[in-house]
DNA sequence: ATTAGCACTCATTAGATTAGAGTGCTAACA
DNA sequence: TGTTAGCACTCTAATCTAATGAGTGCTAAT
């Protein structure tokens, strides 16, 4: 027998042993993956390799007489090296797309849902992190004046990404005045981000003398105002109580709470997924990678979201980390594609 | 001994049984209630009486050998009839205002600001009742074309409460055509409610001859479809991962189950606690009265928010039965009121 | 009306026993 | 050299038993 050989049978002996105890929740033993392979090898056999495995860290022992767990370590193998990648069925897609299509006109509300879904169709936690005007390019300024001294500044990415906020202005200002100042902003955009935008006006304001200078400091301060209020980014998370109705969590009172707690801190477990969001395609992270105290049992998919080129936000799934990691990456990935294919499409009329 | 003598001994002893049930989350027994009464009646006496309280349905035993846990009509009573009316603390005050304060530009963030710190103050879940424009008062109504096609539909309830959606029209429409629009709409406005312009609009349609008619009929498909998609209120509920760690829960994992369950289903608690929200205060809901599949061990306390004289919306906290009645009742009230005293100050300019 | 005394109930806990699942090792075998 | 049958060993989980003790309800005395 080559190498090739062994190292085949070791990473079918693995995947057999991963995907036995993702189903059945409890550590798989040699004789059932013995008759897995069909008797093709004995269940002593499996057992060396097993031993095996787990020398090498692939696999742990929870006590002496029971079977074997997947590790960390043995889950990364399997998910970067074994498993094999699936697309979604068909079937699944138009449940997806029948979920998500009503709610296109609004970017927020489309990433709701999708998360919605996810959660829905995984059984687990489903997740978006939905961008906000504030750090996507601008397209569009409008002053509506509500009073003497209030105007609402409405602030349009595109046409699913709109933000109005109530300004408070010292001096009072005219509905004409008003216009002049939101065309005067129009003017200035130029495909630049909020941020991109407020730079460039507190530049100007700078250089700019006389009378002009104030239309600059007028329309920053407005901005500013209409800005403070408006967060980076929102976080969803749906689903939750299926996550913790996993018997991983069911069984164990401890690690239940553990796993609320982390949950209730959405901010680290937001920035953690943020740093996966990447226009490459599905990420895992599995366990103690996922770093976010009270979530080492857990793992999460992620997936960009797409408007043409550009990466808006992202979706995913958090789970257990006996997780139906195939199905799920399908999963993710599938919604990841149908989203990112609304968006564009929206964006291209 | 006169015959209220015995009742508010009866009162007494109940009072302290809850109070203690609250305390402990465990059956009371009559050696316990006699040292706290310092003596003065001796545990058999008090066995008596406990015995009473059980024949009348405010007691029960979890076995024959437990002490004596209260049932849904003992709470019952405790809450209208025995435990002391409190008012919250000027400290606690001072810190929900602190947490509330920053949001009040809007009354979406006001409301989930107000359930968080009920939430957090009352280490169970809180919950708000969020109106949308959908069912309030429209006091101005602008157009904003985006393009040809669209234009952007700003609804503006007061400067809190503000809503905009795009709207595909049928027939382009040249800027000085939308303010037109607009402006015919805001004379129409008149303090009705959405609904009710709807209604006033689509009688005048029907009335209404030539040309003008087309200036009604546009004004309604506009109105009707930004509308479409906005929710007639929204629900808010935070900090549910504090009540599943309440130890009924977290000892008894059916039990959690359920509640994740009930919690899931958000709709039929929020139908349910609608039907709470009114202008006389604090309401209190315990037990089998909160008529939500999943949530009979729990109660929720609810109180309006109120602008000015009407009821907008409303707070409250849901935990499990055995909760601290007056501690939470003062809260809920102090909330509401500190949310209600915004919202008509802000009103009010 | 109150209470001391007491028998009784029953959940809880600890300890002991058992069953069985699964292992690692050894020695035999292909 | 890789594979496998056999077997002793380990440790959990389940089941049982007994002891504990908290709390009750009843009775009879005050």
């Amino acid at each position: 027998m080559s190498v090739t050989d062994f190292e085949q049978r070791r990473n079918k002996i693995l995947e057999l042993i991963i995907e036995a105890h993702i189903a059945s929740a409890s550590p798989v033993g040699s004789e059932f993956v013995a008759r897995k392979l069909r008797s093709s090898l004995s269940p002593a056999t499996i057992r060396n390799i097993m031993g095996e495995l787990e020398g090498d860290g692939y696999l742990s022992q929870p006590h002496t007489s029971a079977g074997r767990v997947p590790t960390d370590r043995g889950y990364r193998f399997y998910v970067d090296s074994v498993m094999d990648v699936r697309r979604i069925s068909l079937d699944e897609l138009r449940q997806i797309e029948l979920l998500i299509r009503p709610a296109e006109v609004d970017l927020e509300l489309l990433l709701e849902r999708a998360s919605a879904a996810l959660a829905a169709l995984s059984q687990q936690a489903g997740f978006a992190v939905v961008p906000t005007v504030k750090q996507s390019r601008v397209r569009q300024v409008e002053f509506v004046p509500l009073g003497v001294r209030k105007i609402l500044c409405v602030l349009i990415a595109n046409d699913e990404m709109i933000a109005s906020h109530v300004v408070e202005i010292v001096e009072p200002m005219t509905r004409d005045e008003a216009v002049a100042l939101a065309r005067f902003i129009n003017t200035e955009l130029g495909g630049l981000s909020c941020r991109e935008l407020m730079e460039s006006l507190e530049r100007r304001m700078l250089a700019e003398r006389d009378s002009f200078y104030h239309v600059v400091k007028r329309s920053l301060d407005i901005l500013q105002q209409a800005l403070s209020t408006e967060p980076e980014e929102r976080f969803v998370l749906e689903g939750t109580s299926a996550l913790v109705s996993q018997p991983e969590f069911a069984n164990d009172p401890r690690k239940a709470h553990a796993l609320l707690k982390g949950l209730d801190a959405e901010e680290a477990l937001l920035a953690r997924i943020r740093q996966d969001i990447a226009p490459d395609g599905v990420r895992v992270r599995i366990g103690r990678e996922v770093q976010v105290a009270g979530l080492e049992a857990c793992s999460y998919l992620t997936a960009p979201v797409a408007a043409g080129d550009a990466v808006v936000g992202g979706i995913g799934v958090l789970g257990p980390k006996r997780m139906d990691y195939p199905r799920l990456r399908a999963l993710v990935e599938g919604v990841s594609r149908c989203v990112t294919e609304l968006l564009t499409r929206w964006d291209e009329r």
